[in-house]
DNA sequence: GGAATATATTAGAGCCATCTAACATAATTA
DNA sequence: TAATTATGTTAGATGGCTCTAATATATTCC
């Protein structure tokens, strides 16, 4: 049975860890806010229990069984995230913090039960695919808005790394999941697109944003 | 910010006061499985933050302050098994476990919700008051069936110190909150009574059974 | 390739919540 | 009341997770 913290450690390598699979120590403790030593003795223990494949001075890769781990944690924060916006009635930038905590709660029962209450989701309110009941998760498809052409048709349904405050700022523009929108134009020199969908005809978005949208 | 393991100790010491208010270090020792050593340190730790009074080879007491602490708890323990029962189907012989996780979760937002939800209930699934949102709680002013007469006609209204194989014997018996029951007779020898209610119109119950139903 | 910088590890310390062993006080009972 | 038993405290140790300071290895850049 993993700690608290343990869980924390193995749902952070899970987050960080891109296409090649292997997490920086110093990338970690950042992400975590935790020195470097603390970082490399938990890897060290988690080693031991067969959740990461550690080797001095080389970056951290998860094991197979560590992955899995990882994605039980992360299904039940999005699962938990989907239930506090469809059954609860909560906004999707208020319920990041609250599954943070309810993440951790040891319980299969709880879940599946959300899981099915929901209608057994595929994604979370923010997009992101949830993992099913071995931890497994699939790779999203999602490319950024910001790789998209004028004249480009897509639909917005997913953001990346979302914050309160970028959360806020989509739900002003009207911008939900689902919204099917149109490139019309690309600026040169900064890059931002203008965009238009059923409830904003004309709408500029920065590069920023546009990153952050996964379509 | 009270710890996990603090809201543990607060939350046994109120539930182990009764109506003189004090604990005894061995009780509350016995009923956290934590030797009494660490209670005393810990008790200590909690004077020292103006939660509980103590002194030396005297009995401990909550302050007001730890009163409200505690109910603030309990209150988030009782929403979380009211809607655990009455919101997502769960039984409520199965519902303490996770409660006792959940109680624990740092979010005003989470519970003003439930409580919303539920129509601000007054009692949770066993009966048992719920605390109010400054963590005042109404002493219950129950008294047990094996207090009753024959003759008396009362409702079951909560359940005392539920075990899930209790809850279980009751679902069998479909004895639920509420229920209206007759007292027809009390046997002398092992002071059990037969009772009559709705559907079932003479079923026997010991003793122990008596003293652990709230009427 | 060597100096400077960035990244990672080792060593040693501290805090929290727990324990056991030993001792102190209170309550019970012969 | 004196002895016994029950309850409570002190002292010192441990494991988990964290830190800082010092050291080691890798990477980058002149």
């Amino acid at each position: 049975m993993n700690s608290l913290v343990e869980e924390n450690y193995l749902k952070a390598l899970f987050t960080l860890s891109g296409g090649s699979g292997e997490v920086n120590v110093n990338d970690l403790s950042k992400h975590l806010a935790i020195k470097m030593p603390t970082v490399t003795s938990m890897m060290k223990k988690l080693a031991g229990r067969k959740l990461v494949h550690y080797e001095s001075y080389k970056p951290l890769r998860l094991t197979e069984h560590g992955k899995m781990e990882a994605g039980l944690i992360i299904r039940k924060h999005r699962l938990t995230e989907m239930f506090l916006v469809e059954k609860m009635g909560f906004g999707w930038e208020e319920v990041h913090e609250i599954a943070e905590q309810i993440e951790h709660i040891k319980s299969v029962e709880l879940f599946d039960k959300m899981d099915q209450l929901l209608g057994f989701p595929k994604i979370d309110p923010h997009g992101s695919p949830i993992p099913d009941k071995q931890g497994r998760i699939l790779p999203n498809e999602h490319i950024s808005l910001s790789d998209c052409k004028a004249g480009d048709k897509v639909r917005f349904t997913a953001v990346y790394n979302s914050s309160d405050d970028f959360l806020k700022f989509l739900n002003s523009r009207k911008l939900r999941l689902g919204t099917e929108l149109t490139v019309l134009s690309i600026e040169t020199f900064d890059r931002s697109m203008v965009v238009s969908y059923p409830s904003h005809p004309s709408e500029t978005l920065s590069h920023t944003v546009c990153e952050r949208l996964l379509v």
